[in-house]
DNA sequence: CCCATCTTCAACCAAATGGTTGACAACGAT
DNA sequence: ATCGTTGTCAACCATTTGGTTGAAGATGGG
């Protein structure tokens, strides 16, 4: 959905057809997104383009690295140097994530 | 939640606590978040306490900027061009959204 | 005016989410 | 061995989410 919207407007017709559900599924997710900000709607006849706000990608990465910032900074802090202290052995069973970030 | 592991480790206990929630409410929560890579458990005793994994910020500010940039292109292209030429106008109702994006 | 098209509204339903309580497993301390 | 502490499992419930169908509003073309 996003993505279809990154890659231009699209009308709600437009952003159910390809795929197996209703318009009026569609035109439900939308007002959701457009309620939150997410999209803005134009109107051009009978239809009413989805236009995808750029200004909430920003918000989202300003949130995100908030979070980021704090957690980081702590890391390369003290946690690690306390938790080797006693013996604290991390398993994270996500293979797909590790990435040899503790020493 | 994410915001009190960003701070530090935490037990489950110690995250239920400040709220007016369950400790199993939390356990299954983290369960989750666990399940989903977003945070590691390991094992004092009879505690586990749960850890924030940074690397999730990053693939998560990596699939934002995607999307982002795909829009800013298309919107620093053609779009507003042809919205204008056919009459186009957007009204976003979202001021808080609003920072005089388009021209 | 009436029709075709696009969208939305309303009522409804299934599944997922987020919480509860109660039982129980694991562990350290006594 | 037993007990207190910590966390998890299971069953259950309410709310939210995401979908459906059917009817209705809006708009331009004949």
């Amino acid at each position: 959905m996003v993505a279809r919207l990154a890659v231009g407007d699209a009308t709600v017709g437009e952003l159910a057809d390809p795929y197996d559900v209703s318009v009026q599924a569609v035109s439900k997710h939308i007002k959701v997104l457009a309620d939150a900000g997410l999209v803005s709607r134009s109107k051009d006849a009978q239809r009413r383009p989805c236009h995808l706000e750029a200004e909430v990608f920003d918000l989202m990465t300003k949130w995100i690295d908030r979070y980021r910032q704090q957690a980081q900074e702590r890391f390369e802090r003290l946690d690690d140097v306390l938790a080797e202290m006693r013996g604290d052995q991390r398993h994270t069973n996500h293979p797909h994530l590790e990435q040899g970030a503790a020493s």
